[in-house]
DNA sequence: GAGTGGTCTAGACCACGTA
DNA sequence: ACGTGGTCTAGACCACTCG
């Protein structure tokens, strides 16, 4: 059996359509092998970089996993629930929400992070949030999150360096009593915070740091923390990568704004 | 001039390492173009595929788009401000956000948008949210948004067909009164929400919608409105193209949790 | 008509994990 | 040792737009 170029839709494209409605609707399910190349180039008796063409951009679609020497595999996604507003707020507001937030849960899968603390340059885009004068140095706590060995997701915080420098924000091991309490006792406590998040392809830095397969967009969560009056006493860059989260918020009337329909 | 294998680096990778240096550092700035496919094959002594791979593989990463047939540009990134707070907290909480917020206005582009109304049977992920019997249907508002002509996203409504099946929301026109407000009067106010936000390349027919160059990730916003009681209303599925927004949530203390750092 | 990227072919050799 | 995907070559023709 073979195919021909039918009006415009390329090869590649046909074939690329077809390995996709397979997989969409459960031919081939998470997990499971496609066939190989060879095997694709003669049933549809085309070149095989015609066929590779299809695979990439299955590929590239975050459909498709090539294992080599194996083969093209079924990407499965178990995200996790990730929410910015977790620790000030324990519980979820209502017991269905709480169901709801719960079924994707850790599930014993076993956590595990690096810290990393140094003084640097800081980025532009934090030294921007910071307000910092041109030359001014951060701290900076860089974290990568494991679960079961695999990398999870980054969380880089930044700090005004004269702001901090006495305190155990500096010691590269976790704050028990929480970094908000030692902003407070240093009179500076977070009160408030502007999260951003931006929605772009990786870096190959952080493909590499996080381990992404191609086809892998990343959610980049900036979150500026301020205290009351508005001044800005840190900084975290959350770098998420997009097959291992959602990201959650609740909003209830005071706070809320569905997104308003007219 | 060429370039030969080092180690275990690929040629093309050492390309397009090259190149992505170069749209980084200025060299290259947004909107400008690069060299052409053959000037490469010339400066580097490598076949066109090889040219072809390096490219390929910028295109998916965000950074390059090909305009054929003029040649490959640097893209440009002006994402949007999107803030699912926004209706119901007309103000952002204090001035500081306010000036930031308002950084990337709209800046004079004028916005447009499409309304098609229909009743269906539902996708899976809505007729869960909505808590839907397995065959019951639902009215559903879709809307493209354009600004300048172009589309920017899109903004899908879902509501349970017996319930607002004689109200204006069937009507294929803004209802000026606000949905919210239509809701209450049929005794459902809408007083909570739940967003959640994936993050995943667009699937075929979200590119075409959208009109999204390759290597352009999406946010997959979907709103869940619930009535105090719990019970839900609407799932407004939103989509949202990485290169044209950056999603904003304010948080104060009530509200409030950092990405609580430790 | 010239030049661009898009598509496609037919071959070759390689690195790597599994059997 | 075998089979997989990864890399690379050297060609060919196409559709499209611009000058």
């Amino acid at each position: 059996m073979s195919i021909a170029r039918q009006g415009r839709q390329p090869i590649w494209q046909q074939i690329a359509d077809e390995l996709r409605a397979q997989v969409v609707d459960g031919t081939f399910s998470a997990g499971e092998q496609l066939p190989t190349e060879v095997e694709l180039t003669e049933r549809y008796g085309v070149a095989r970089n015609t066929i590779r063409q299809a695979m990439t951009a299955l590929v590239n679609e975050g459909l498709v996993v090539p294992r080599p020497p194996r083969g093209y595999f079924v990407r499965d996604r178990r995200p996790m629930f990730y929410r910015p507003q977790a620790e000030f707020r324990e519980q979820p507001a209502s017991p269905e929400m709480d169901r709801f937030l719960m079924e994707h849960s850790t599930e014993g899968r076993s956590p595990r992070q690096t810290i990393d603390v140094a003084i640097e340059a800081p980025p532009a885009e934090v030294r921007k949030r910071l307000n910092l004068a041109p030359d001014e140095l951060v701290v900076v706590r860089k974290r990568t999150r494991y679960l079961d060995d695999e990398p999870f997701h980054t969380n880089d915080s930044y700090y005004r360096l004269n702001l901090v420098k006495d305190t155990e924000i500096m010691r590269p091991e976790d704050v028990a009593r929480g970094v908000n309490q030692v902003l407070s006792e240093i009179g500076y406590p977070q009160t408030r915070a502007l999260d951003e998040i931006y929605i772009r392809m990786p870096t190959p830095d952080e493909a590499r740091r996080l381990d992404l397969p191609p086809g892998t967009p990343i959610a980049c969560h900036i979150c500026t923390g301020l205290t009351d009056e508005g001044v800005p006493v840190r900084v975290v860059v959350n770098v998420l990568p997009g097959d291992r989260h959602v990201i959650v918020y609740e909003r209830t009337k005071s706070n809320n704004g569905s997104d308003e329909d007219r």
